[in-house]
DNA sequence: TACACTAAATTACATAAAGTAAGTAGAACA
DNA sequence: TGTTCTACTTACTTTATGTAATTTAGTGTA
């Protein structure tokens, strides 16, 4: 008698929101919309991200065919994140989400007025 | 010369980010898109939350403005968890994702032919 | 009064995920 | 051999989440 509204609507559906509620996984992609970076760039640009956790989601995005990841032999090595077109076509969502910050997300600093 | 890349481009999309990446709140407000449920439906809906979680989830997202809490004093009590029109305004977003995953994801049972 | 019923929520405890800092891999070169 | 560099990896600590039992609060009822 569990599940009871439990409608399964979209498998599809289920695996993105699993993909993409992973902590840092949208951060990371994110990111990359601007174009190919580095580990030590990402993970400059992401404080509180630890090397060890962006190694994984890296492994993770690149096994889920969102990211690309590229080793150019220079000395010393160079290894480029990009993102794959299925990861680009994620950029209406972040859209989005910029759309609706703008429009609803009130900071502590809008507060001075009054 | 940390954060080399780190462009605090909107601290309001990053606001954003912050509540909706974090683990089973985007799936909480999806499942109250289609109108009120109660704790323990929400509950059932979602295999694998827990309901302290649940719990903590749903006082989060009554604080950021997302949900409102109704209390009915029926016998026993009926409260029910319901969309604010900050909430709803999310509506796009799981649109995008849906399409998003229509498009992109390929599951395993797909792979059955050839 | 005592006990039962129900849904919501909390607690104590166990497991899983993430953060921290040190260390390794491999290539070049002094 | 030892040093430099970036990209990882590992051992360990802290935080987040899951599990199951318990509490809260209102009501009914023996």
């Amino acid at each position: 008698m569990a599940m009871d509204h439990y409608t399964q609507l979209c498998p599809r559906f289920e695996k993105a929101m699993e993909l993409l509620s992973k902590r840092w996984t949208a951060l990371i992609v994110f990111r990359l919309l601007t174009g190919p970076l580095r580990f030590s760039e990402i993970d400059n640009s992401l404080p509180n991200l630890s090397g060890k956790v962006l190694s994984e989601r890296l492994k993770e995005l690149e096994v889920e065919g969102l990211i690309r990841r590229d080793v150019y032999p220079e000395i010393p090595v160079r290894i480029e994140y990009s993102l794959t077109d299925k990861g680009s076509a994620l950029t209406p969502l972040f859209k989005d989400i910029g759309q609706w910050a703008t429009e609803w997300i009130v900071l502590p600093s809008d507060s001075e007025t009054m």
